[in-house]
Order: structure tokens, then C-alpha cells, then sequence
DNA sequence: CCGCTGATTAGATGAACTTCTACATAGTGG
DNA sequence: CCACTATGTAGAAGTTCATCTAATCAGCGG
């Protein structure tokens, strides 16, 4: 797996949370794919079950979870993977996904409040 | 403004970060709702122009700084209210604009990694 | 009261998205 | 080498979304 594909290229974590400075298009073309990619419930439910797994988690433990086909969670899972928030790996028979912390938490800071701005 | 619209009910930021326990349906409908207002790059930019606008700002000021016609703006900071991420109110000819932090915060800290997750 | 400006609403159109079924690929084990 | 299981891919169908133009609403000033 991580397999090269087009996907959204993570610029690294660099810019002011969004109370502070606004995003220039760049920045905001790239913030939103990351928000597209949370803003399906599966997908959402499918990366906080992930993201809590502590470590990682078998597609086949996903699977049972949601009302949906094999195949529609299999393609949930490749947009979390190329908005970078989860990367996954083969190991025989079965697929093992865990999350990408950085990733998360260069969203999580971009909603951010730093404490500063709520004295101001 | 803030007239009354089938929008998204802030049950009230009350769930762990996603790094620490998964979300259930109705949760993940909820952040879902929220991300999916954030998951323009047109919108993105309007959320973070009246976020760092340190108060309010007038939708005069922003239609001028985006490639798009005065009604897709309007869609688009319709989409934000309904999502309780910004509100608004008419002053005379004019329509001012702010952001809503209590709803920006919760949504961050759903995506946070609290210190004690980074060390275990 | 009428025209003007700012902003929103209504309706239409083309693109993107979610989901499915059918099929393909990867790996295990007899 | 073949059957079987676990995932992923391909393509289609129905729905949602972003955007536009045209029309409407709100407030100001003559």
C-alpha cells in the first residue's frame, strides 16, 4: 500500500490558525480537500475509530461497523489516504490502517483559539 | 438575521478528540455537518477572513476578494450560518458578518491529540 | 414615493459524490 | 494448481453541490 497516487500533497503544518490570519488559496485549497475528506459521516466515524484504536485496526474490523458494502468502505478509506490522514499496510491476507497524527492535528490547529487571542 | 433555518443543532461540544474514543452515528453526523461547511476552499477562506477580521466585517468587504458572483458568496456564508460556524445581522444597507468560536473550538479539539495521548 | 445600492432568494445546469453490483487482485492452504 | 477469503477497482445510477442569471427584499436619499 501507500501507494503513489493523486493525492492532496501535505505542504507540512505551516500556517497561522484561522482566528489570527486568514488562508491564502493555496492554504485553503489544501485545508478544505482535508475537511472534504471528514465531512462524510462513515468517513468521519471511520477515521475517529481508527484514530482511537491505539496502533492499528484490520479493514476487517471496519467493515462489520457500518450499513454499507465492503466496496463504499474500501473507497471512504482511500480519501482518507489521499487527504493523509491515515496510511495502511498489506501484512498476508489482511490490511491494517492507523492514523496520521500530524496530519490531525495540523487541521485540529488551524481551528484553533490560541490563548492570546481569547484575552484580546 | 439568524433567522430561524433547518440548520445543524450545536448539541454542544461534548464528545472526546477522536484520538481517543470513537464517535457514534449521531456524533459523527454532527462533526460531519461541520466539516462538510468547511470543505470549500471558497467557504474555508470566508470562514478564516471573518475569523481573523478581530470582530465583525461587512459582506461588502468580502465579495470583492473572491472570483465569484455576489450570490454564490451569499450561498456559501448561508452555508457557514447553518453550520453555527458564523452569524450575522443587518446594520442599515449593510450586512455584518463574525465568527462563532465556541463551535470553531469544538471542532478542533475533535481533532486534537491531548498530551497524554502523544506520550502513551 | 421612486430610484439606487447592498444582499439574499429562486430556479436551472453541469460537475462531483456516494453507493451499488460485478469483477479483479492478493494471499492462504489443501 | 485450485478453491476460498479479504480487499480493492471499474463502471453505472441516483443524489447532492457549486455556480450562474434573473428576480426579490431591505434600507437610504432625493
Amino acid at each position: 500500500m501507500s501507494k503513489q497516487e493523486i493525492s492532496v500533497q501535505p505542504s507540512g503544518g505551516c500556517c497561522a490558525p484561522i482566528s489570527i490570519s486568514a488562508l491564502d488559496e493555496t492554504q485553503a485549497a489544501e485545508g478544505a480537500a482535508v475537511f472534504k475528506a471528514l465531512s462524510d459521516p462513515i468517513r468521519l466515524r471511520l477515521m475517529s475509530i481508527i484514530a482511537s484504536a491505539g496502533g492499528e485496526i484490520c479493514v476487517c474490523d471496519l467493515t462489520g461497523q457500518f450499513d454499507v458494502s465492503g466496496p463504499t468502505i474500501s473507497h471512504h478509506l482511500r480519501v482518507l489516504r489521499q487527504a493523509g490522514l491515515v496510511d495502511c499496510e498489506r501484512r498476508g491476507t489482511w490490511v491494517y490502517y492507523w492514523s496520521l497524527p500530524e496530519r490531525m492535528q495540523w487541521v485540529s490547529a488551524l481551528l484553533s483559539i490560541p490563548e492570546p487571542a481569547l484575552i484580546s
